[in-house]
DNA sequence: ATGTCGTAACGTTTACGA
């Protein structure tokens, strides 16, 4: 089962590029993050007619987050526990029945937190927090656990291509880092950095000042693993080429393959 | 050129968030 994560930056703006990659990449399940849309407004068809089952958790302008599907969506919640006022569309949870096994599957869309310190801050650190105490929930049961999406977090220097450009920004503060690792160190395997080491990977280059053209990316998009899950990865990989098309998101898939 | 893009709105332009 290949499992994918991509930020689109708006589903409106961005249809014809999403349905060209899912023709290609053919993933079993897609965690879509930044739809930018309502429910409502969030084209079906282009979907189904490939065979996905849809759920989505929307919001006007901004954040949505959604999953995509092949086989059924069973169970599905829409946002993340531990706070009744937050009305931010960042997490929707599904399973899905493999032939070996049932895979949870969480796509979330982590607050960027700039500019910090600040209120926007302090939001995506108790977001994090809140994403802890899920993340130890869903280990319980000893079952297979993915958690993927755009989690603003450039988990270490190796990850930017100009780290000191980050060293003040909340995607890098040693308190971002932190309270991501704090969910790793539940017993959470983060699929990327078991399979490939070393620096020059990135998922999201900026728009502005030519990023993508001189590869000033960062790696921010990730895919977090239960003990149960990561026993059963047999791949794992970034559409990096994504970026070079025409209207591309800001953003790159990042995909699992899973035995389940 | 404080360098781009997507969305919303009292829209033909500005504000916001990233």
């Amino acid at each position: 089962m290949r499992i994918a994560c991509f930020n689109i930056n708006g589903i409106k703006a961005r249809l014809g590029a999403l349905t060209d990659w899912l023709d290609e990449a053919a993933p079993d399940v897609v965690l879509l993050q930044e739809l930018k849309s309502v429910d409502e407004a969030v084209p079906r068809e282009p979907f189904e007619e490939r065979g996905y089952n849809v759920a989505t958790h929307g919001q006007k302008g901004f954040n949505g987050v959604a999953i995509l599907s092949k086989r059924p969506l069973e169970d599905v919640r829409h946002g993340l526990p531990g706070d009744a006022q937050d009305e931010q569309a960042r997490w929707i949870e599904a399973t899905v029945m493999g032939d070996r096994a049932a895979v949870r599957v969480c796509g979330l869309y982590l607050p960027n937190g700039n500019p910090a310190p600040g209120p926007k801050y302090d939001y995506k650190l108790a977001w994090m927090e809140r994403l802890r105490v899920r993340a130890a929930e869903m280990l319980v049961n000893e079952e297979p656990v993915l958690m993927g999406g755009d989690y603003n977090v450039i988990p270490q220097d190796e990850d930017a291509a100009r780290p000191e450009a980050w060293r003040e920004d909340a995607l890098a503060l040693p308190q971002s880092r932190a309270a991501f690792r704090r969910v790793l160190n539940l017993g959470y395997t983060e699929a990327f950095r078991a399979r490939v080491q070393g620096p020059g990977h990135y998922t999201f280059w900026d728009y502005q000042a030519g990023a993508w053209n001189r590869n000033d990316g960062i790696r921010i998009d990730h895919v977090l693993l239960s003990p149960q899950a990561a026993d059963l990865m047999t791949g794992c990989g970034i559409d990096r080429d994504i970026r070079g098309r025409d209207k591309p998101s800001d953003h790159v898939p990042i995909w699992v393959e899973i035995d389940a």
